[in-house]
DNA sequence: ATGACTCCCAGTGGGAGA
């Protein structure tokens, strides 16, 4: 079983690579960040005809998230349940015995920021949820945008993003505190190579200069650690024409 | 270097992203 998630930064512009990847990749579910589509907007029919189901939960301009999958998902759940937000960044679905949270991080702009405060508070919420999930449904993937870096070599240039936004030691505590509900950063279960990263600056050759930060994750719950066969990043993507700043993550499980 | 690019909604510029 392979499950992937990709920050796409626009549904509507990343269709086409989004239905061509899958052709390439044929994922059993892949988690959406960045639609930037309301409801009504989401290309469902084209996704369906690509052989995916899919759950979303969008807004205009700004967020949104979708859930793709062969099969059906059940108990489908948009944003974090009793924490009130008007920005679409959550949706969950059981796949099998599998419970897939796909979830798209507030940036938080800069430390110190209404924002900042907002994406700490956000991830207590989520991990206060996370844990509850976790009772529920021992087989628990978490995975997505989390616009964290969770440590210095998950960062091209450490000392110039030292304390920067992704890099502050309150958002990298506020990913173990996730962690310690009782997930694991499934890429950093094998060897990989240095200088990984999911996001490349859109500017400055970043991605011809390998410039980066890994900020998007694939947390698996300590009952699937055992099953986590692969980890990897895809960067082929972001060397298409019109690609979105960050490269899928691909997960594969074992029986 | 308070830059650079891309997306969106706007409306011939500006906010946000990361």
């Amino acid at each position: 079983m392979k499950l992937a998630t990709w920050n796409v930064n626009s549904l509507a512009v990343r269709l086409p690579q989004l239905l061509a990847w899958l052709q390439a990749n044929p994922v059993d579910a892949i988690a959406l960040q960045e639609t930037k589509l309301t409801d009504d907007k989401f290309p469902a029919a084209e996704i369906e005809a690509a052989g995916y189901r899919a759950q979303w939960f969008g807004q205009r301009t700004y967020n949104g998230v979708a859930l793709l999958s062969r099969g059906d998902v059940a108990d489908v759940v948009r944003n974090i349940p009793g924490h009130d937000d008007e920005q679409a960044r959550v949706i969950a679905g059981t796949l099998g015995d599998l419970r897939l949270i796909g979830a798209y991080f507030p940036n938080g702009q800069a430390p110190g920021s209404d924002k900042f405060a907002y994406k700490l508070r956000w991830i207590e919420a989520l991990r206060d949820w996370v844990r509850s999930e976790l009772a529920a449904h021992p087989r628990l993937v978490l995975m997505g945008d989390f616009n964290i870096a969770p440590e210095d070599r998950d960062v091209h240039d450490p000392v110039a993003w030292a304390g920067q936004i992704h890099c502050t030691d309150e958002e990298r505590a506020h990913f173990r505190d996730l962690l310690a509900v009782g997930l694991v950063d499934a890429f950093r279960l094998f060897d990989q190579p240095p200088k990984s990263w999911t996001w490349w600056d859109y500017r400055n050759l970043a991605f011809r200069r390998n410039q980066g930060l890994r900020i998007d994750h694939v947390l698996v719950s300590e009952a699937l650690k055992p099953q986590v066969l692969a980890c990897t990043i895809d960067k082929a993507p972001r060397k298409a024409e019109r690609p979105s700043d960050h490269a899928p993550v691909v997960v594969e499980l074992g029986d």
